[in-house]
DNA sequence: AGCAAGCCTTGATTCAGATCAATCCTCCCC
DNA sequence: GGGGAGGATTGATCTGAATCAAGGCTTGCT
């Protein structure tokens, strides 16, 4: 279905999708050059894993298109997911040898890679790749503090409404969709990843999602696909505030 | 009792305690003296508020001593701690108009800042300190997403394990305790301040406190003051790798 | 067509942690 | 020494989400 995003890359970085938003938005033309000098596509099919936690990490990367998970997993096997990857987002962390998390492919995955080392030494020599890259740690930061807070205080249903509200909210950023109009996207993940992501078993997310079609929340249609009417609504039952995306 | 903390503050970046591990840690000695130009302490007292959330925020800097904790309040009153601030923690964005989160001392503190704009500026002309605020963060959230997995999938009494384990290692790290031997430290946080670090109520807390102890995993004097036996044993009660600390 | 594998939904029951409530301890102030 | 405030403990009860269990719906394979 996502299949054509892995057709037609824009090899070049003028073209790119993410030139914008991805680590490379405040290069120059001349810096873009050397980047483009060092840099590769690797595609994944969704399912597969790019990275397991703990073995060696020889590259970073941005998501070029689909999206991946980032997650944490205990002895036992319970799963916390820590972050969503989407088309802009950065992968790895200069200056550590090793991944910190697994991370697979949800759907069909391109990333433009850099080997490690010539992308540091690039760091080095460039403020404008390290400057971008802080930004984005920092927003990444904020994302994932926010994320404490839907984890350690908001109750199920609130939870998936958070959940849908970002990724909503993410999603009309990437398409520029005209603001006002109901909101309509496919949901990227399976009922258990969200589960993983929220820190509830899939369970409760199937009866929550339930709930909330039926106190007309969200309109479903098939089992991914949601159109959110209201969706000053849908952030209300959030429990978030009704103007919190204006800071952004 | 901590307050001589708050006395004969190291005027002079070369006896400050916090040198190298601070934003300021790579500086050379001319860029510290820049520093040195532009920074001012400032000391709350213990239960003042640094920084509320939404409002303008016009200076950054680190801890020097004392604890601060960075919580998220919702309307109706619920909170969850998302950062606890330790010596050489940094406070602020650059590049941030208004502070995202309540800033609270929860100890004496004394802080070195600088005013946004001339450490904004400052920083893009050195890039060490940029450089060091990217790792500083990139550890931050590392931190956020470990504490992830806590709030979202570990046990009350995992979580309270967590903590423990936390703060002991960051306080052995700052006084370079030598290793073995049992680990000793005084929590720095009411039980009210760990329920909101963890997703938990008040009671909660008290109640796995009381039954760590009971089984002999901490030994407490008082109600603040904890002993750690066996460190690893308490690491396995956190439902962590007993060797994760070597990652770091 | 027939079957298996994934994914999802829904129901019944259980249980960890929340909530409500009482009491205690320690320090401080008068 | 008495009273009060803030923090901590402990007990009784309730409840939201987990767990256990049974089907249902698609999709793809043989």
């Amino acid at each position: 279905m996502l299949k054509e995003d892995t057709y037609d890359i824009a090899r070049d970085c003028g073209e790119c999708p993410i030139r914008h938003r991805a680590v490379c938005a405040r290069c120059e033309v001349d810096e873009l050059e050397q980047l483009d000098q060092i840099k590769y596509y690797r595609n994944f099919e969704a399912g597969q894993t790019v990275t397991w936690a703990g073995d060696k990490m020889d590259f970073v990367g941005s998501v070029v298109s689909g999206i991946a998970t980032l997650t944490q997993t205990m002895e036992d096997g319970r799963t916390q997911m820590v972050g969503l990857l989407l088309p802009s987002d950065f992968v790895g962390r200069p200056g550590r040898r090793t991944a910190a998390y697994d991370v697979v492919a949800t759907t069909d995955l391109v990333m433009c890679c850099f080997r490690k080392q010539p992308f540091e030494d690039m760091m080095n020599r460039t403020p404008h790749i390290a400057q971008r890259l802080l930004e984005m740690t920092l927003d990444e930061l904020d994302a994932a503090r926010e994320w404490m807070l839907v984890l350690g205080r908001k109750t199920a249903r609130e939870k998936i409404a958070s959940l849908l509200s970002i990724i909503g909210r993410r999603d009309a950023a990437l398409h520029m969709a005209g603001r006002e109009g109901p909101m309509v996207f496919d949901l990227p993940l399976t009922r258990e990843a969200m589960a993983d992501y929220l820190g509830l078993t899939l369970e409760t997310v199937s009866r929550q999602i339930s709930a909330l079609k039926k106190d007309g929340v969200i309109v479903l249609e098939g089992k991914r696909h949601v159109t959110i009417p209201d969706f000053n609504r849908l952030l209300d039952e959030a429990g978030d505030d009704s103007d919190g995306g204006l800071l952004a």
